[in-house]
DNA sequence: GCCACGCTGTGGCATTGGTCACACCGGGTC
DNA sequence: GACCCGGTGTGACCAATGCCACAGCGTGGC
């Protein structure tokens, strides 16, 4: 792990405001601003595996991944799980509970050694009120992930298994801007994203790559035929 | 259908105002702010069956059901659909499209025949910016549809059929606050909103009936034994 | 180099639940 | 009263997919 010695302080805070800008919900505000969010925010760090929230916690946080990534799940009573998203460097987490007071609604858990910055709601609360650019942003963000929340119960309702995960690949290969998918997904955290098994998952990607679909090399998935696979991720065969 | 004489129109926006308040995205505000929605707001019929946005259509307003019933629905390729919600009186619809400008991301269609007090994109904002109490009543429901959407994601991808009529059935009786659902609903539409088919949706009703779970009279469910449906919709069994 | 562990590939069986095909029923309408 | 229509009950069949079992394989640690 590197040392932070008190002389590399104000530099991580410079980092941090330039790493704010980066991000949407951040990118709109003026330099002073970034700057007081930069020092409100404290780096936290966990382990592999480790538990970041709690279900049912009550939440006083936001969070942003500075490094590494997590996963937001849900936990049914017989331990199985479902992953409502995956998110890394730049994504954040946490909102909900700051804006309504109410308890967390899903665990987030660390999947690699993961670096996030901090900020409690006290502090939040008071930089949206001073300036209401940052509720703006605020409220995009929500609506964006409310648009994407309703496209996944579209999927699980109305696609079959094979549908579901060409959606999700395609998905990934929009966001990462090329035929080529970054995130490193196993098979089983990619079932527990579209409500499948394991077995199930593998036998697909197994298919798609036959067909000529999608590659696979070493762990990473590329888009071979983009086109027939939405195809396959709107109607149900 | 009821007449609305010039004479009626005063007294009609006071009616608005007085129903506005009754509403959570709008209770917050003083009667000022209170009186000039309802100047602002146009009402609005449509007949049984009327599609009241199209989706993909550019949105531009804001609509609150002043009284019958909508339901907001995906509908795929081979026509086979998704409702995502039933909105009744006092609930609105058409928020995500004022805020991020984004296309709409579902149909909205008149169950019954229904009356809409319709709002304007730029009024709504002019209101919102003046007034950063409407912002955070605002947020609070989105944050509100986030939980609801990541539950019904989580119900999707872990129960069984059985356990997603339970927990809609539990959702409703909570809502009207009784053990009575108010909402006289259709097997086909329960289906439509927990991704089943009518058929299963009959059988399992039956079931519960004949289990004890629920009873059912003209059209209208009651929870008989609440602690049994919690348990059906908790583990998959 | 060897082992352990996490990930993947595959077969086989059991179950869920969708689909099709009808029958029935109650309430409006002419 | 005769009819129609939307909603419901039921049986039979079958495809999709979960679950179990086990084998192979790569990679990192010792």
């Amino acid at each position: 792990m590197m040392s932070t010695s008190l002389l590399e302080r104000p530099i991580r805070n410079m980092d941090n405001a330039a790493f704010l800008r980066s991000i949407p919900l951040f990118s709109k505000l003026d330099d002073a601003e970034l700057q007081r969010f930069g020092e409100l925010m404290r780096e936290k760090n966990y382990p592999k595996g480790s538990v970041i929230v709690f279900e049912d916690d009550p939440g006083d946080s936001l969070f942003v991944v500075r490094d590494g990534r997590v996963k937001v799940v849900l936990i049914g009573e017989d331990g199985r799980e479902v992953i409502l998203g995956v998110l890394g460097v730049g994504e954040h987490f946490g909102e909900l509970s700051l804006i309504d007071d109410q308890p967390r609604s899903a665990h987030v858990i660390a999947m690699e050694e993961t670096n996030l910055l901090v900020l409690r709601r006290d502090d939040f609360r008071r930089r949206v009120e001073a300036n209401p650019a940052v509720a703006w942003s605020l409220m995009g963000e929500l609506t964006r992930r409310l648009r994407r929340a309703d496209a996944k119960i579209h999927g699980l309702a109305l696609l079959d298994v094979p549908g579901r995960i060409a959606r999700l690949l395609l998905d990934f290969a929009e966001e990462s801007g090329s035929d080529m998918i970054e995130k490193p997904l196993t098979h089983q955290t990619i079932a527990h994203m579209i409500g499948a098994s394991r077995e199930t998952v593998s036998r697909t990607i197994r298919d798609f790559q036959i067909q000529g679909l999608i590659k696979v090399e070493r762990r990473r998935i590329s888009v071979a035929n983009r086109p027939a696979l939405k195809q396959m991720a709107q109607a149900r065969v």
